[in-house]
DNA sequence: CAGGTCACCTGAGCGC
DNA sequence: TGCGCTCAGGTGACCT
């Protein structure tokens, strides 16, 4: 489901709903979600009595400091964290319940069963897999001009499959690199060897900025992405192409078209992202 | 190294 | 009403 504006939209509602609970037992309904350690009954030994202290974001992971543990969690297409009474019913998407100490509950939803979460030992996340093959993510110090230009410049592939790379830059997906890509006038199959610095300044300038909007509006709510107090985003509102389809361009009326650019459905405007320049 | 395809899962929407 | 197909905010494995 997310990307980072919606996870940076469930790490601060979260924040406010869990820290300083103390974990008292966990129940994990679909195991496959939970990858390291890798048997899930060792997990869930091991964060009994742990007490969330903060929780960090990279990219599109959340990162739950615990007390001897961090606990990693990638919400894939469709994974949602909640906060429940353990007497409200639970709904058959639900596959791992932390249940706290003050007897409320957290709760991993997933339609789909893609989440994941991994467990290590504090101080030890950003030195594995996954969080360490990512790239800055663009509100990070190392989100720079002279790191990201030569990471594009160099690259023959397309610029939308440079962009959702989550080894170059962190937390961009598919709603976001089609906004980015319409705000800067560059076109999705532009090879990362063709764009001219200017237009890489572009491209990074408007990804922060889109990220940045997105995050003021509490992220994008499409389908059924809602956050941890059962609110939705409103960024959808200021959307410029994603699922915009036949609409026309709010810059020049143009309809929106939509493609496929690596089998990912990609939407642009051909007047304003054309492909010769 | 890059690109394509499939896999992981379930549900919504659409044409027939 | 039901069937079959496509699509979905992501990523990793595996193959050319």
């Amino acid at each position: 489901m997310p990307e980072l504006p919606e996870v940076e939209t469930v790490r601060k509602t979260l924040e406010q709903l869990i820290i300083g609970e103390t974990i008292e037992r966990i129940t994990v309904y679909w195991p496959k979600i939970i990858k390291s350690p890798d048997d899930y009954r060792l997990f869930s030994e091991l964060v009994i009595g742990e007490v969330f202290h903060n929780i960090q974001r990279k990219g599109k992971f959340l990162m739950f400091e615990l007390t001897n543990y961090t606990l990693v969690s990638h919400l894939r297409m469709e994974g949602k964290y909640g906060v429940y009474s353990d007497d409200d019913p639970l709904d058959k998407h639900v596959h791992v319940v932390f249940h706290l100490e003050s007897g409320k509950q957290l709760r991993y939803h997933d339609v789909r069963k893609f989440g994941t979460m991994h467990l290590f030992e504090k101080g030890q996340a950003l030195e594995q897999k996954p969080l360490n093959q990512l790239g800055p993510d663009p509100f990070e110090g190392a989100y720079t001009l002279e790191y990201v230009l030569p990471k594009i410049t160099k690259s023959e592939r397309a610029i939308k499959n440079i962009l959702l790379d989550q080894q170059i830059i962190a937390g961009l997906g598919n709603i976001y690199v089609d906004e980015t890509l319409f705000r800067a006038k560059v076109h999705p199959l532009r090879k990362g060897t063709t764009l001219t610095e200017p237009e890489v300044m572009a491209i990074l300038d408007e990804a922060k900025q889109t990220l940045l909007e997105a995050v003021e509006q509490g992220g994008t709510t499409i389908r059924s992405y809602v956050n941890s107090q059962g609110k939705i985003g409103m960024f959808q509102q200021r959307l410029f192409v994603y699922g915009q389809e036949n609409k026309a361009c709010k810059r020049c009326g143009h309809p929106i078209t939509k493609m496929k650019v690596s089998n990912r459905g990609t939407h642009i405007c051909e007047v304003c992202q054309p492909l010769n320049s």
